[in-house]
DNA sequence: AACTGAAGCGTTTTT
DNA sequence: CGCTTCAGTT
């Protein structure tokens, strides 16, 4: 492979840095052969990134350049000549992750980075290996990746062969104890009995079993497997296994914290030294040039599997570790780092970083009260406003909940107000049952023996094959064990289905058969196009009155369009099967809302933190079992809140949520008496009924007014006697406010079954950003038609907005451009 | 085979 | 309160 990176010579690496944009490194930057990469890093950063030879580990704090020494590590290694890019294993948990360093990385070192075939995800880089040696697995190279929805609907099938109760039983559950087990890197034989007894009276471990048996027939993986068997493999095939080894000089791991123990086992066989290989020169380090990096501090996916130990053990797990920290932090100003500092210092168990800036103290933290979490949404609407008018960028604003329930709230309150906004998260584009209709049909095109595309098409859109149907095909298949489209072809020609069903499945597969001839002569995205026309799946979508219909139309045309970019439909699936992120267009100026676990990774100029009472954040659940632990992580999770933000962070709770339609009355969380007093400030409401003495101060002092006894009484009489007070005038409030709302809160059930069907409500979003003065061209009175809302009639007309009774989802305000007439 | 009502359940979710 | 899922009905 050309590499002009190579070219370089190798230099020394162990000089201490000095000072960072000093003279004195620069010149070393010069001498280091033109490595003006290195000049721009401080000491700590520029030593993770030489050291180079052994283990290590890089605890890189919140805002620290995590990413930075990550990709310019693997510049250095290039610029120095010690290895190809092909010699690199570099993996991340998120795709984009994996776009990002691939990014920079190209950009630090050149063109070069074309050939860096070993950066990706555990599980694309899962993939890659398995396909190569997937016979010795018992796989064929062209096997399909499972995900969720296949996952479940194949348990459901097993637990109704073994004749096993669903009801009592649910495939999730069991989907769910999978997931565990191959979490930790368990196959079935090595599940603890007493865990494989769990299930279904003790048959838990031979439905893993008879799980697994399935895949193989199936040709199949699911995630875990994709792990798993490369472990598998790497295990009974030494010589594979030492393959790997050799080729891989340096290994460098993002988001350590985050990492199973499947991970683990499989980066520890990688990066074990063979016998075979030359020892490094220096005195006997037999380890790998494996470099970690990661923060214990923003662990936050312990419930997903991740083992915060790992990166605890790290010295432990790889002998001579050095270990590396990154504590000074370039994106937070004085008072929220502290806060988040302080915060996070009441976790036991941490290695321990204390973040510090060179930054101003800024603004402190604030700390709101709100009587229940309609005035909190009302508040913090009213803060973005007034940031927005002062010019802050909406974009630079992020609302960041604990759970995607509480999202709710703010969506009604910012479609009143006319605040754009877009909720990042939600379900995915791939997750849609349109597009996995769509793709299920290219997967049998693809692959005829995809039994569980083939289901889930079969009889969609509705052409009469039913249960019975598929249950005779089923039957046959079994007997036979031939996939499901083999035994409709025999079965096509036998009298064992009635005429019509006999005559629907000859049409369906004659379709497959064309469609699979077609696919060698035609580009793929219009074989996609063609596919769903002559199945009549997209006719389906175009009868549909339901108002998300056209949405789902829009959908199917952006996966046409989507697949352009590949080769070819196997290329197409590979990516849609391992990367189920959509790049949400980030275009329009708009406020972000989404969960905690979301934002990680993320920053904005202004954070918002709601939702901050004891059974919502700590979240009960979490605290009930997972004891400690939960806990900690939960505190983990608003450490990484807090640390989003640049430059406010401003935190709320609410007294009164409904939860599950009752109203609940809330304590503040603990973890406001974890805040240090020096560096936040307790603010008042603006916006809460009477408006923090805009109308007088019926009020009285609350606790809030004294921010010297802040932090240990949110529980006291005083505090409470405050809040009965509020919520005793608020009675008379509510009903205006109600009126003043209605628009928002009518016909909200509608709003959300549109959005949790159509994913993100970024429609919402353009829809107010394009509003602007020109006049419209509907009069009250004109019947339109909405996407989002269904039919309804204008109201009112003012410049371009309009007002419409919608016939399902009352009276709401929306932009012309958004309606047609009907 | 397709519709309709009742019952159950209700965090976070990188691949 | 609302959504999803399933079983029973036509």
């Amino acid at each position: 492979m050309a590499d002009p990176a190579q070219r370089e010579p190798a230099e020394s690496t162990d000089f201490s840095a000095p000072a960072p944009g000093g003279i004195a490194a620069r010149a070393l930057a010069g001498r280091a052969g033109g490595a003006a990469y290195l000049a721009d890093l401080n000491p700590e950063q520029r030593r993770a990134v030489e050291t180079l030879d052994g283990p290590v580990l890089v605890l890189a704090g919140a805002g620290t350049g995590k990413t930075r020494v990550l990709t310019t590590r693997i510049a250095h290694i290039l610029a120095t000549g010690r290895a190809y890019p092909s010699q690199i294993l570099a993996v991340t948990f998120t795709n984009k992750a994996a776009r990002e360093m691939k990014e920079r990385v190209g950009q630090m070192v050149g063109q070069v980075v074309e050939g860096m075939p070993w950066l990706g995800t555990f599980h694309a880089i899962g993939v890659k290996i398995l396909r190569r040696h997937a016979e010795l697995v018992g796989l064929k190279s062209d096997f399909t990746i499972l995900d969720e929805d296949d996952q479940v609907r194949l348990i459901k099938q097993l637990l109704e062969a073994e004749n096993i109760d669903d009801k009592k039983w649910p495939a999730r559950v069991f989907a769910g104890m999978l997931d565990h087990w191959k979490n930790r890197g368990l196959t079935p034989d090595q599940v603890p009995s007493g865990e494989g007894a769990v299930f279904a009276n003790g048959r838990g471990k031979k439905l893993y079993q008879a799980y697994q048996e399935r895949l193989k027939t199936l040709n199949a993986v699911d995630f875990g497997d994709l792990l798993l068997e490369c472990i598998r493999l790497f295990r009974e095939n030494p010589e594979v296994l030492r393959q790997y080894q050799d080729r891989f000089k340096f290994i460098l791991v993002d988001e350590y914290q985050d990492t199973n123990v499947a991970q683990y086992l499989w980066l520890r066989l990688l990066a074990q030294r063979t016998s075979l290989s030359s020892p490094p020169a220096g005195e006997g380090t037999e380890q790998k040039n494996i470099c970690c990096v990661g923060d214990d501090d923003q662990s936050i996916y312990g419930w997903r599997g991740a083992e915060v130990d790992n990166i605890l053990r790290f010295e432990h797990d790889f002998p001579g570790a050095k270990i590396v920290r990154l504590e000074r932090n370039y994106r937070s100003t004085g008072h929220i780092l502290a806060t988040a500092a302080h915060l996070i210092a009441h976790n036991q168990g941490r290695l321990g970083k204390t973040l510090h800036t060179e930054d101003v103290d800024g603004e402190k933290v604030t700390v709101t009260a709100c009587w229940d979490s309609e005035e909190e949404a009302r508040a913090i609407g009213e803060e973005i406003e007034s940031l927005h008018r002062q010019g802050h960028a909406l974009d630079e604003i992020a609302i960041l909940v604990r759970a995607s329930f509480q999202m709710r709230e703010f969506e009604d309150r910012f479609v009143t107000l006319g605040l754009p906004y877009r909720v990042i998260g939600g379900p995915r584009f791939y997750e849609r049952a349109e597009i996995r209709d769509a793709l299920a049909y290219l997967r049998v095109i693809h692959s005829p023996s995809d039994d569980l595309a083939f289901e889930r098409i079969v009889n969609v859109p509705k052409r009469g094959l039913g249960d019975a149907s598929v249950q005779v095909l089923h039957d046959y298949a079994r007997k036979h064990r031939v996939p499901l489209t083999e035994a409709a072809r025999v079965v096509v020609e036998t009298d064992s289905l009635g005429a019509k069903a006999r005559s629907s499945l000859r049409g369906l597969l004659e379709g497959f058969s064309r469609w699979r001839s077609q696919n060698d002569s035609l580009p793929h995205n219009e074989l996609a196009e063609i596919v769903l026309d002559e199945s009549g799946y997209t006719e389906m979508w175009q009868k549909d009155r339901s108002p998300d219909a056209p949405g789902r139309l829009d959908n199917l045309k952006e996966l046409v369009r989507s697949m352009e970019e590949f080769e070819n439909l196997a290329g197409f699936l590979e990516h849609i099967s391992l990367v189920m992120d959509t790049d949400s267009d980030a275009s329009a100026d708009a406020v972000n809302i989404m969960t905690l676990h979301a934002a990680k990774g993320l920053e904005f100029d202004t954070v918002f933190l709601p939702g901050w009472e004891e059974t919502v954040f700590p979240n009960q659940r979490s605290l009930d079992e997972q004891g400690r632990a939960g806990l900690e992580e939960e505190r983990r999770l608003a450490h990484v809140g807090i640390t989003r933000a640049r430059k406010r962070a401003k935190i709320f709770f609410a007294t009164n949520r409904r939860t599950h339609g009752l109203w609940q009355t809330n304590i503040p969380s603990r973890f406001l008496d974890e805040l240090p007093p020096a560096n936040v400030e307790v603010a008042e409401s603006k916006a809460g009924f009477g408006a923090g003495g805009n109308f007088g101060g019926p009020f009285g002092p609350s606790r809030f007014d004294q921010a010297a006894s802040f932090g240990s009484d949110y529980g006291s009489p005083g505090w409470q006697r405050a809040q009965k007070r509020r919520g005793g005038f608020s009675e008379d409030e509510q009903s205006d406010f109600a009126d003043a709302a209605e628009g928002g809160r009518m016909g909200t059930n509608f709003q959300r079954n549109a959005r949790r069907r159509h994913g993100p409500l970024t429609v919402e979003g353009e829809l107010v950003a394009k509003s602007t003065g020109t006049v419209s061209a509907f009069s009250p009175g004109d019947r339109v038609f909405h996407q989002k809302f269904g039919n309804g009639n204008v109201v009112a007309v003012d410049g371009n907005k309009l007002t419409i009774a919608f016939d399902k989802a009352g009276e709401k305000r929306v932009v012309d451009s958004f309606v047609e007439r009907v």
